[in-house]
DNA sequence: ACAATAGATAACTTAACGATTAACTATTGC
DNA sequence: GCAATAGTTAATCGTTAAGTTATCTATTGT
């Protein structure tokens, strides 16, 4: 339930994962599918799995029919977080490449 | 000259490296400065740095009136890919919050 | 030329990460 | 109850990544 950027951030970084959030963009998946989608094992795709849950990127669901089938779907307001850290970044950036070339000699003399 | 997302994550994967870019994000620093204020080494501080410039986030130049102090600051267009590929994936996400229960049963019978 | 400074590189250690095989827990169907 | 299925957890291995100390290069100042 984290919604953490830096959990966020950590979950995208990894090429596997970031191949799920593509996956499910396109709509919800069972586990199974998507390890197979993946190209990667059962137990790899779990560990995948609960790192993207623990970062609020997707969440989980029994299916009702079937209760060992465990259907995946995203969350978008967990990258939504993430998308407004990048914002609040660029935000800075206007203010920083205003005084830009103004700091780059500063502090020549500043040892503390 | 990345750009690339991949890149992009997995740079801001690292907490050092975020409070890099948030402490860059507050105007130009030089190296030292930079190592200094993350609380780690030089030769960290170092290999972070090129991390960071593989990934096209930040860009070094040398100081002209001292040539051996490097002054880093970040590059606005690198993460604007990284946002527009959150924001392509929140494209998706409208279409899929539509048809978002009816997938939920699908493939009940369905092995391969 | 010599000492000092700013960083980067080398070699090494340790910790974290990812994948695999095997065993385990539920759940469905016969 | 028993076999099969869906998925997770356990234990292990190999790889990668991060940090540290020491060394090296380049540049500035005297």
């Amino acid at each position: 339930m984290a919604t953490d950027v830096a959990a966020v951030f950590g979950a995208l970084a990894d090429p596997t994962r970031r191949h799920v959030v593509q996956l499910l963009s396109r709509g919800p998946r069972r586990a199974g599918e998507i390890a197979a989608a993946a190209g990667t094992s059962g137990p790899a795709m779990s560990r995948h799995l609960r790192i993207l849950l623990a970062a609020g990127i997707v969440t989980d669901e029994r299916s009702p029919g079937d209760a060992r089938v465990r259907v995946f779907h995203l969350r978008p307001d967990s990258v939504a977080a993430a998308s407004a850290w990048l914002d609040q970044l660029q935000a800075h950036w206007d203010e920083q490449l205003r005084s830009f070339q103004r700091h780059v000699t500063t502090s020549r003399r500043n040892p503390r």
